[in-house]
Formats: structure tokens, C-alpha cells, sequence
DNA sequence: AGCACGCCGACT
DNA sequence: GTCGGCGTGCTC
């Protein structure tokens, strides 16, 4: 009997591929090991996922393993069983999800540079190469490039195919260069305060529940909701009871900036380590030998950590629960919630979930099983009001009055708005026509009036229309202002004021400068977006003005109000909660509970007006719902594949309600396109079935993108 | 993903 | 009749 083993590659690839061990190799490799074997016409490196006999060979061709590669990260039996139910759940290879998890490894990149050799060179010159190759040959001349550069410049989608024949020929030249490629990292290290507030008697007395569960190595998940202040002190006096001893404790953050206010908590700053993407090599290698050495066990990091291979990990922190980054998020598909609920189950560790709005779903389970804490919010003492009408009420009487006098007493404002750029869209004052992009079909917006129109997706610009091509009157900026638009008109309201625009992709000061600025007084207003309310913490204002909010309560999303409620409390952290500081939301929709309620802010109240209305629509928690996304190299070749997917589930699970499919884009990569769809179920009870279903199917149709997202 | 194979139009 | 551009399908 020849002992056989399962690989899984890197690769998009779900499935796994079986291999003989050679003599030499079985009593050396194991599950968790990392192989060299060989792959259609290439050696590839794979991870061993299983190892087993066989009293005859597999009715397939069976290649033997070339080699065993040292990987220090080493994974143990049960890390390796808890990546295939991950990979399982979440539709992708076990290979990439260890991939990502070799972070021992320095990650290595292959830098590859095409140059042209003196024969390519001779024969350039004599004209006897024509066509696509006298196209590459002319880029290269004098220069080495890389093949990604040359794709892009050429338009050549089968790019190596063609460096391969050349250099067959002599043509070219292919050098290989190892490089390690790491960005600088930005995160701001001097955070200090001191937060030293009694806990309350139910606090500590959770605490020590939590810390018994821990103790007794059991699965069990809670969730911690309330304002920040609160869950600092409450998490700060958890950690120190359970740091210093030989489990790990990881805590999640879902982007980087979020790190900040946990690295200030940890009084035991000896035993927390930073991990993450942005790491310089140095900081990197000197965190794992930190970790590995046993000195570190409290580690900090964003989604991929849940993969971190330490073992036992005793406890994972999840902090902002609801937020979308957990999911979305660029690479491998995976959420890392439940990445990290799995994590704890497979280690039999404490999973805690925490934010200061929990996703209603989870809010509603944890209730029900008595897993929830709740410690409720600070009062606000300032002053708040709502007024109704557009955004530019804010250039108008009182509100303008209360902008010039703060800025004249010399205290900092902050203006949230919803949108980047000048303003939304173009429209025609009297049929209400906007323009929009032939190929992408969304609203153009613009930048300043009489300046063309631009793409926000696919870039495309299209000039300033003169007159409405419907109705031939005259065109003008849709109502929905954006950041710029209230940048330059504030400038003109209060010349020799210094106003910082932040928002994602627009150039402004670094955020220690930016700090230092707003508190010497340097910086009068910010306006900002949501990508203001990381980078701002912990400054606060006495003055913050919110502009519009009520956009994105229409989004066709079942968790709409959700983000929008969860989005507008996030201001009220910013806004200085003492007397005589005010916060003014400016609003069509004055009296929409969902802003009243997320301005006191009251998660309690918006929780129980939320959940009767997913009640009586049947969304989640009372009905789960499923997103599946498909997305490929066309639209065409998505489209033949939803319709077989759509077949197949209709037939398969006639209880399901099918919602769209509709043509969408990419979160991420604007430009792509995807078909998306939801399903939703009346229960629980076929789901594991559904997701094993659509395994299959993906499995079936191995080139296609599917990814799914589900919500219980 | 990345590679080989094989089909079809363009050009000696 | 050959070359090369591009789509298709397979990888233990």
C-alpha cells in the first residue's frame, strides 16, 4: 500500500489534487506542509491538506510529490482543518487562504523585467519583425519593462504567451529578481489618555464570565455594544486580567486607522504586538519574533489576522462588528468574521464581538441567547439641533452666524458630508434630465459648473451640456453638494481661514501635522467625509455640522438605515461633549426617526424601530438572505452563468425567494462589473445545504468568480 | 492562474 | 501552404 496525499495550490482553484509520497518523503511530510509538485508543465508549490493510504491507485494519473519545502510557518493539524471549512464556507482555494497565511515567510515577490537582447535589437532594426511583437520589441528598446507594463501598453491580454515565443527566438531576455515588497507604515504611535472610570457591578461581573469561559477553553461567542469611552474601559480591564499568560488574544480592527484606540487601552504595552500589511520589513520580522518567542500574545491587526497561525488562541476581539470592511475588502474573498468565529471554534476559544452599533442581526441573537452586554451610551450634554432644508442652509442666516462666530473665537468646526467632490450630479431645472455615462449608466458628476462632466467609475469625461438635450433648457448643479463645493464656498464666506478638505484620494496634511494643526488653532474648519471620522479621533469639536445624512437611507440595501444610523452616530464621537458645544444636522428629512435617534445617539431605541420593520419585510434576522455575486472577463460569458446558477437553484431549492439578478459593479474595482443577486430563505434549516449546493456548482464552473456573503 | 492545444484568418 | 492571434479547457 503506497501512501498518497491531497494538495491544495495557491491558485483560484477549489479543488485538491492527489499525489504519491515518494519512499523518501513519508515519514517526513505532513498535513500542513508545504510541497513542490509537479502541475501540468510546471513544478508549483502546494499545502498537504491530507495524508492517507491506498490499496490501489486512483483511476487518474497520479504524479509523485518533487520535494518538501521548509515553511516556518508551520501548520498544525487543526489550523489546517479550520482553513478547509473556512475555505469551504467562503467559496475559495484552502491554498490561497494559507498563502495568506504564511506570514513567517518574508513575503517574497518576483519581480519579472523584459529586455530586448542584441539579436532582438539586430533583428528590430533590419525590419523583419512585424505585427504585435515589432510592437513589444519597440517598447523595449533601451529599457527593461515589466510584463504587466507592457500589457497595459500594448492592450495584449495573453502577454506572456508572446514573451515566451520571443524569448524562444532569442529575442528577449527574462530576468527573475526576488524582491520584498513592503509600503511604509502610517499609523500614528503616540496616542495616550487615561481613561480610570469604576467599572459597574454587572461589568465586572461579566468580565469575570468571560474570563471563566476563557479559563474553561470552551466556544462561546458574546457581544459587547455601547459607546467607546465605555467598552474601553470595560475591555481595557479584561485584557490586563488575561494578558501575561501563555494563550494568544487577537484583536481585529477593520482598517488600520482603527488601531490607534486599542494600542491606547492596553496597559501592558510589553505584550501587544501590531500586525499588519504596512509593516516595513524590520517592524515586521521584529513583531513576529515577538510573537513566536512567546514575549507578545496580545496581537493587533486587521482582517487577515483571524488566519495568524499561533496557537492556542484563547480569545479574538472583533471590534466594529457591522463594518462593511470585513467583507469588502481587496483579495480573496473571505469574510473575516466569520473567519474569526471559526478561528474560535476549531482553538475552542471566547469569540467577543463588540461596536458601538452591532449589526441588528447580531444585537437580536446575542439578546436571545443571553450573550449580550450592552453598556449603553453617554448622555449628550451639548446642544443639538435638527433644521430642514438643503445643505446650503449652512451659508444662510443663523447657522452662518454661528460658523463665523466659532471661527472668530477660534475653535476648530468640522462639516460631515456625504459626498466627495463639487456636487452630485447636473440636471435640467425643468424636466429634471441627468446626465449620465453611456457606458457605466450612472449620474456624471462635476466639479465645478461649466466644467465638463466626469465618470466617478470609469473616468470618462464628457463636456459641460449647454442645454438640456431633452427639453433644450438650461442645465444646472443637481441639489446634493459635495466636500469641494463646501470648501469654496466657505473660503468665500471666511476669506483668511485655513479649511482642510478630508476624504479619500485627496491630498491633505499628514495626520500628526493634521493634529497638530486643528489643536494649535491652525485649522479652522475641516470638511470631511466618512473618511474623516478615523483619522479625526480622539479630536472633537465644539461645533460640527452635519450636511444631508439622509442620502443613503434610499440605498436599495436592506441594512440602509443600518449604515446610515451606525454612520451619523460615528459623528456624534467628534462632537465635544461638554455644554456649550453644538451639533446642527441640516436635512430634507427632519423628521425621519432613524437621524433623530442616531443624533442622541440611541442604538437601544433605533434597534427596536428597526427590528419590527425587518419583521414585517422578512429580512434578516427573521429571514436569511444571501448575496451572491458573479463576476468574470465579460458580461456575456456572467451572464450565460448566472442563468445556469439561476436554473440549477430554482430547481434545487424552490423555497427560495430569488431577488434580481441585476448588473452591478464592482465594491472594489469600480470598472468591472458583476451580476449580483440575493436569496432569501424562510429558514435556517437548508442553508448548509444551499452554500455545499453552490461549492458544486463553483467546483463545476471552476473559472468563474462567485462569491457570496450571508446574513443570518 | 497559467499553460498547451487547436482553430481560423492573413500573408509569403 | 505557413504563421500568429485568440478562445477553450485542463491541471492529480
Amino acid at each position: 500500500m503506497a501512501y498518497y496525499c491531497e494538495v491544495s495550490f495557491p491558485l483560484p482553484l477549489l479543488q485538491t489534487f492527489t499525489y504519491r509520497l515518494p519512499e523518501s518523503l513519508v515519514n517526513r511530510v505532513k498535513v500542513g506542509d508545504k510541497v513542490l509538485a509537479p502541475f501540468g508543465s510546471r513544478q508549483l508549490a502546494g499545502y498537504v491538506l491530507e495524508i492517507k493510504q491506498l490499496e490501489q491507485e486512483p483511476a487518474f494519473k497520479v504524479k509523485e510529490i518533487t520535494d518538501l519545502r521548509v515553511n516556518s510557518s508551520s501548520f498544525s493539524a487543526s489550523f489546517i482543518s479550520f482553513i478547509k471549512e473556512l475555505a469551504r464556507k467562503s467559496l475559495v482555494s484552502p491554498g490561497q487562504l494559507l498563502d495568506l497565511a504564511e506570514v513567517y515567510e518574508d513575503q517574497e515577490v518576483i519581480k519579472v523585467m523584459v529586455k530586448l537582447t542584441a539579436e532582438g535589437q539586430a533583428r528590430l532594426e533590419r525590419g523583419d519583425i512585424k505585427g504585435r511583437k515589432k510592437e513589444i520589441l519597440e517598447l523595449l528598446k533601451g529599457r527593461k519593462l515589466s510584463p504587466v507594463y507592457l500589457k497595459r501598453k500594448t492592450g495584449i491580454k495573453n502577454i506572456n504567451s508572446y514573451l515566451r515565443v520571443l524569448k524562444k527566438d532569442g529575442l528577449v531576455d527574462i530576468e527573475e529578481k526576488q524582491v520584498k515588497k513592503r509600503k511604509s507604515s502610517s499609523i500614528n504611535q503616540e496616542v495616550k489618555i487615561q481613561l480610570q472610570l469604576p467599572l459597574s457591578l454587572t461589568e465586572a461581573q461579566e468580565i469575570k464570565q468571560i474570563i471563566r469561559k476563557v479559563r474553561e477553553k470552551v466556544y462561546v461567542e458574546f457581544l459587547v455594544a455601547g459607546s467607546w469611552s465605555r467598552r474601553a474601559r470595560y475591555f481595557s480591564e479584561l485584557i490586563s486580567s488575561l494578558v501575561g499568560q501563555s494563550n494568544y488574544i487577537l484583536i481585529l480592527v477593520p482598517e488600520i486607522q482603527r488601531m490607534r484606540r486599542w494600542q491606547e487601552l492596553v496597559k501592558q504595552q510589553e505584550e501587544l504586538v501590531i500586525f499588519h500589511s504596512q509593516l516595513t520589513p524590520t517592524q515586521r520580522r521584529e513583531a513576529l519574533r515577538r510573537i513566536s518567542s512567546g514575549r507578545a500574545r496580545l496581537i493587533l491587526g486587521t482582517r487577515s489576522l483571524a488566519l495568524m497561525p499561533v496557537e492556542p488562541v484563547s480569545l479574538i476581539i472583533v471590534d466594529e462588528e457591522q463594518d462593511e470592511l470585513y467583507y469588502q475588502t481587496e483579495g480573496i474573498p473571505f469574510d473575516g468574521k466569520e473567519a474569526a468565529r471559526l478561528r474560535a471554534k476549531h482553538e475552542n476559544g471566547v469569540l467577543v464581538l463588540t461596536s458601538s452599533c452591532p449589526e441588528i442581526s447580531s444585537y437580536y441573537w446575542h439578546e436571545k441567547a443571553e450573550t449580550l452586554l450592552d453598556l449603553g451610551q453617554e448622555k449628550m450634554v451639548c446642544d443639538y439641533q435638527v433644521q430642514s432644508g438643503e445643505g446650503t442652509q449652512i451659508f444662510r442666516s443663523e447657522l452662518k452666524d454661528k460658523l463665523i462666530d466659532q471661527v472668530r473665537e477660534r475653535k476648530p468646526v468640522f462639516i460631515y458630508v456625504n459626498k466627495k467632490g463639487y456636487a452630485g450630479y447636473v440636471q435640467c431645472a425643468r424636466c429634471h434630465f441627468v446626465p449620465k455615462c453611456q457606458q457605466c449608466q450612472i449620474a456624471l458628476s462635476s466639479n465645478k459648473p461649466g466644467q465638463e462632466l466626469s465618470c466617478r467609475y470609469c473616468g470618462k469625461t464628457y463636456p459641460w451640456p449647454e442645454k438640456c438635450p431633452v427639453c433644450g433648457q438650461k442645465m444646472r448643479v443637481g441639489r446634493v453638494k459635495g466636500s469641494q463645493y463646501f470648501k469654496e464656498e466657505l473660503a468665500a464666506l471666511l476669506p483668511d481661514t485655513r479649511i482642510v478638505v478630508l476624504e479619500e484620494g485627496n491630498d491633505h496634511p499628514e495626520e500628526r501635522a493634521l493634529h497638530k494643526a486643528l489643536s494649535g488653532r491652525k485649522i479652522s474648519i475641516v470638511v470631511g467625509t466618512e473618511y474623516a471620522l478615523t483619522r479625526l479621533w480622539p479630536l472633537t469639536f465644539s461645533l460640527v455640522l452635519v450636511v444631508n445624512p439622509e442620502i443613503g437611507l434610499n440605498l436599495p440595501d436592506f441594512r440602509a438605515s443600518e449604515m446610515v444610523f451606525a454612520k451619523l452616530s460615528a459623528v456624534t464621537e467628534l462632537v465635544a461633549n461638554e455644554k456649550g458645544s453644538q451639533f446642527i444636522v441640516v436635512t430634507e428629512l427632519p423628521d425621519n426617526a432613524v437621524l433623530r435617534l442616531a443624533i442622541i445617539p440611541d442604538y437601544r431605541g433605533f434597534y427596536e424601530r428597526e427590528i419590527e420593520i425587518r419583521k414585517l419585510l422578512g429580512y434578516p434576522p427573521f429571514c436569511p438572505l444571501i448575496n451572491i455575486n458573479l463576476s468574470g472577463n465579460s458580461i456575456r460569458s456572467s451572464a450565460r452563468l448566472s442563468r445556469a446558477l439561476l436554473e440549477q437553484m430554482q430547481k434545487n431549492f424552490p423555497e427560495a425567494e430569488i431577488i434580481g439578478p441585476k448588473v452591478a459593479r464592482h465594491f472594489w474595482h469600480h470598472q468591472r462589473k458583476e451580476i449580483r443577486f440575493y436569496l432569501r430563505f424562510k429558514e435556517q434549516s437548508r442553508l448548509e445545504e444551499f452554500i455545499n449546493f453552490l461549492y458544486e456548482f463553483k467546483l463545476k464552473y471552476s473559472s468563474s468568480r462567485l462569491s457570496l456573503k450571508f446574513w443570518l
